[in-house]
DNA sequence: AACTATTTATAAGA
DNA sequence: TTCTTATAAATAGTT
């Protein structure tokens, strides 16, 4: 529609190119405004022109901002609404402080940093760590009890298999001296958990207690007792 | 451009206006298309029929999310780019399973929680408390030792002080008497202070000291000394 | 969906 | 840029 009918590719001339943008932009945004009208459309125009000024149209009592996260919710970008993208942030923020106080509580409990504590303050966090103490030692006992308690039923199981084995392979008079040996062994095996106390089959104990498949929030290793809670398993993440 | 003139306003016919929205909307796409090839220009049309069908136009070579980006980055609408919103919500996932290690941690300093824990991890736990322990006492003797050294100073600072006030204003011959009164004083200060050592100036402790404005991350109560690490001042947010 | 009379957009020129 | 104008393109009303 003009003088002469031209093709549709890139306008060498530059100023011929500025030209039909100009033109041709206001005729976008003014069909974009009359199909919009007309038709009850929601229409949203974004143009950016080769230098890269924007010039846009979205249809009256509608937002730009609207019609973009529709859009994005129609191709499954989730983004409930542009805002949540600040909320986001917003939450990060908040979380990564907290987990400042956390790692900062931390440092207390392993006495890392203590700097900023009252007397009082001191006192109170002594009185908190013994008070852990205590329930560690608690539960060690706890466990240990129950190791001995399996060991015994295993002993016991073990024992009664034998002597059931003994007795349907061996002759009826050879049974009293198996049992006897059986006795000896017993025997040897308490004097040794006597001079290494458990130690022996501490290794084992989650195996034997059952317990489930632990994820050990935290690491302790005895060479450098309070070193290790100072950064978390490197992902990428600045947090403290 | 028809048989009759139009005028610009929502059509009233309801197939009419739908016959209408179809060859508009061509035709704003197809004009679209020609100011991006023509003038080189960065064009994305995002229409919403009445019904809510989305039809859309972005310029050959670019996708619409980016034309959106750069649309909001005009309109001061932070958001670098679209995918910084799923690397957002990814970011907080991590940072809360971290907030999550770190609780666990907390949890099994206060010995509030040490389920999962094999006997040789409570060993090394243990290990670990002992030694922040004996780290609090040395901090705490540190404290009250600079305390100590504070008040001797100020007691020697006001002594000075004294006898200068008293020697400007009592005539010659009453100045020893008043050096032996501030002497008593002095013994019987040191006297309370062996009933109760200390205790009547921690809580000025900081001031005297001046330790800067103090954010305590964690807040022992003494009443229930291993609950309040359990959960953050709320937020709103759901941490764990 | 196709036709076509008309209106509208715009290419080229000033 | 803006105006002008001849002409191409779009499309309203019709079939």
């Amino acid at each position: 529609m003009g003088r002469g009918k031209i093709e549709i590719k890139r306008i060498d001339s530059i100023t011929n190119r500025q030209v039909t943008f100009s033109k041709r932009r206001g005729g976008l945004l003014k069909k974009a405004h009359e199909l919009a009208v007309l038709t009850d459309a929601r229409v949203g125009v974004m143009i950016f022109s080769a230098s890269g000024r924007l010039y846009q149209y979205n249809s009256p009592g509608e937002s730009m901002e609207r019609i973009i996260e529709d859009y994005l919710k129609v191709h499954h970008i989730q983004l409930e609404d542009l805002n949540s993208h600040q909320l986001l942030q917003f939450e990060l923020a908040k979380i990564k402080q907290d987990t400042h106080v956390l790692q900062a509580s931390i440092r207390q409990f392993t006495g890392e940093d203590l700097t900023g504590l009252t007397i009082n303050d001191l006192n109170l966090l002594e009185e908190q760590l013994d008070y852990s103490v205590s329930k560690i030692r608690t539960r060690k006992h706890e466990l240990l009890h129950q190791q001995l308690e399996n060991l015994r039923r295993k002993e016991h199981i073990l024992a009664d298999q034998n002597t059931c084995l003994y007795r349907s392979i061996m002759p009826e008079h050879e049974v009293e001296m198996e049992q006897e040996r059986q006795m000896e062994e017993e025997h040897k095996l308490r004097e040794m958990s006597l001079l290494e106390p458990f130690g022996h089959f501490l290794e084992d104990s989650r195996s034997m207690l059952q317990l489930g498949p632990q994820t050990l929030p935290f690491q302790l290793q005895p060479t450098q007792p309070n070193l290790q809670y100072s950064e978390l398993h490197g992902h990428g993440l600045q947090l403290w």
